[in-house]
DNA sequence: TCTGGGGTCCTAGGACCC
DNA sequence: TCTGGGGTCCTAGGACCC
């Protein structure tokens, strides 16, 4: 059997621990850029608010229902979030840690398994402040629905819960009952595409789904969507994977708080999240061997226009000044004037372990060239990583320029907002996660 | 006016091999 | 005039997840 862990609103329920105003009240938290709805309280699902909504569109509803609107605070929830899988991580043996707010884990050997889940889940409400739900059931996408049904009580009336928080999906009848009132959007791996295509063939929930022909499905829509049929039947295909399996492709792009026209500032902005993927990549002791840059204007916008270019190394490299000058040369190489532009980001892939480099044959003359200078590189980016870890993100800088010099940033961070900084008018302190915002107690 | 960011997995089709 | 069969590997793009 295989347990999900899921927190209950979770950015919601994480700004509440240290907010105590918020409690009983709507309360939605935006996307990054301030875009978008991506957590909600129950008060603000129940005004019908709904998930991934544009900010912009509801700010009539805001107003009217006096809603709490928060910008994400990402560094904080991810600590709260570690703190939840540590305690996960000492009461259970196999666990896959699938997002930031949710957890796979095996339920082998345990023998009341509720009530082992139902503990746990007290455990957590009461060590972090944050409630969770647990779905059991034998395999991963009967779990996510197990889950979901805990979440909307209301909506399975004949349904009997015996804990509040966890669920056991553990007879047939139970089962067909749950997939019957469970429409096929709903299932874990089933997305616009696949709802229209079996809506078309009135296949609307997950019980008509979990009986269809599966040599049909396997024809017309291949192996995804035949796996989860077996998954709704209670046959294996995903197992939790408990090992950390390594990074295939390190991302950093944001959308710019104002649209940009202009290459330079572009370039100022690249060179940030250029900085920050190689930051990323070096603490996750990995090399990468191709890097893309892409480009874009809004997909909302009239006058579109889209570009990626990627260049390969001879040799993985973390140099952030070489990856800086390729990605310069391919952001050039895709930039075209006269756009408004939204959106900036680099990709390095084909990333590597740093024990486990392939060396190149013509290692001479090459952009990436040269062993010594390498070591030395490889030696200032470790100090530069060190320096910002200790006075804070983005203080030693890379200069925009090609010099490969790095520059010292003054002042507090953040204090000087660029044109393309992105939009977080409403964030909470880093409650947890910043020496300066720590709650004082006065007793 | 304002619509997120960072990932994984699968497939079709082309290029190539003997 | 007529030109096979059985493979592998790579890539771009789509679908999906939270």
């Amino acid at each position: 059997m295989i347990g999900l862990l899921d927190c209950n609103n979770f950015y919601v329920s994480c700004e509440r621990l240290f907010n105590p105003k918020l409690l009983n009240k709507p309360v939605i938290i935006l996307s990054n850029n301030d875009g978008c709805v991506i957590s909600r309280s129950n008060e603000a699902k129940k005004i019908g608010i709904k998930m991934g909504e544009p900010f912009f569109k509801i700010k009539d509803l805001v107003k009217k229902w006096k809603i709490k609107v928060l910008s994400s605070n990402y560094s904080f929830y991810g600590d709260i979030s570690d703190r939840i899988m540590k305690i996960l991580k000492k009461n259970c043996f196999n666990i896959e840690v699938y997002s930031i707010d949710e957890a796979f884990f095996s339920l082998d050997g345990i023998n009341r398994k509720e009530i082992f889940c139902n503990n746990l889940a007290s455990k957590i409400l009461k060590w972090t402040g944050i409630p969770v739900s647990i779905g059991i059931a034998k395999t991963k996408t009967l779990s996510k629905i197990a889950n979901r049904v805990i979440k909307k009580k209301n909506d399975y009336p004949d349904l009997k819960f015996e804990y509040k928080n966890v669920l056991q999906i553990n007879s047939k009848e139970k089962l067909t009952y749950i997939l019957e009132k469970t429409n096929i959007e709903n299932i874990w791996g089933i997305g616009k595409g696949l709802s229209r295509f079996l809506n078309k063939i009135e296949v609307i929930n997950g019980l008509q789904l979990s009986k269809i022909n599966e040599d049909f499905i396997r024809q017309r829509k291949g192996v995804v969507l035949h796996r989860i049929i077996l998954e709704l039947r209670g046959i294996l295909c995903h197992k939790v994977k408990p090992i950390l399996v390594t990074k295939k492709s390190i991302c950093v792009s944001r959308s710019f708080g104002n649209k940009l026209i202009s290459y330079k500032e572009i370039k100022n902005a690249l060179i940030v999240y250029v900085q920050k993927a190689v930051q990323k990549m070096i603490s996750y002791r990995l090399l990468c061997k191709s890097v893309s840059v892409f480009l874009q204007t809004s997909i909302y916008d009239k006058k579109k226009y889209k570009n990626t270019d990627s260049y390969l190394f001879t040799e993985a490299t973390t140099d952030l000044s070489t990856i800086w000058k390729v990605s310069d040369l391919l952001l050039k190489r895709i930039y075209k004037q006269y756009f408004l532009y939204s959106k900036v980001g680099i990709i390095l892939s084909d990333l590597c372990k740093d024990n486990q480099v392939q060396r190149s044959l013509f290692i001479n003359k090459t952009i990436d060239s040269n062993a010594r200078k390498k070591k030395i590189d490889k030696d200032l980016m470790i100090i530069i990583h060190k320096v910002n870890r200790k006075f804070g993100d983005g203080k030693l800088r890379l200069s925009s320029d090609q010099s490969g010099f790095f520059y010292l940033r003054r002042g507090m961070e953040g204090k000087k907002k660029m044109k393309w900084s992105m939009k977080s008018d409403y964030c909470s302190p880093c409650y947890t996660s910043r020496w300066c915002d720590i709650p004082k107690v006065k007793v």
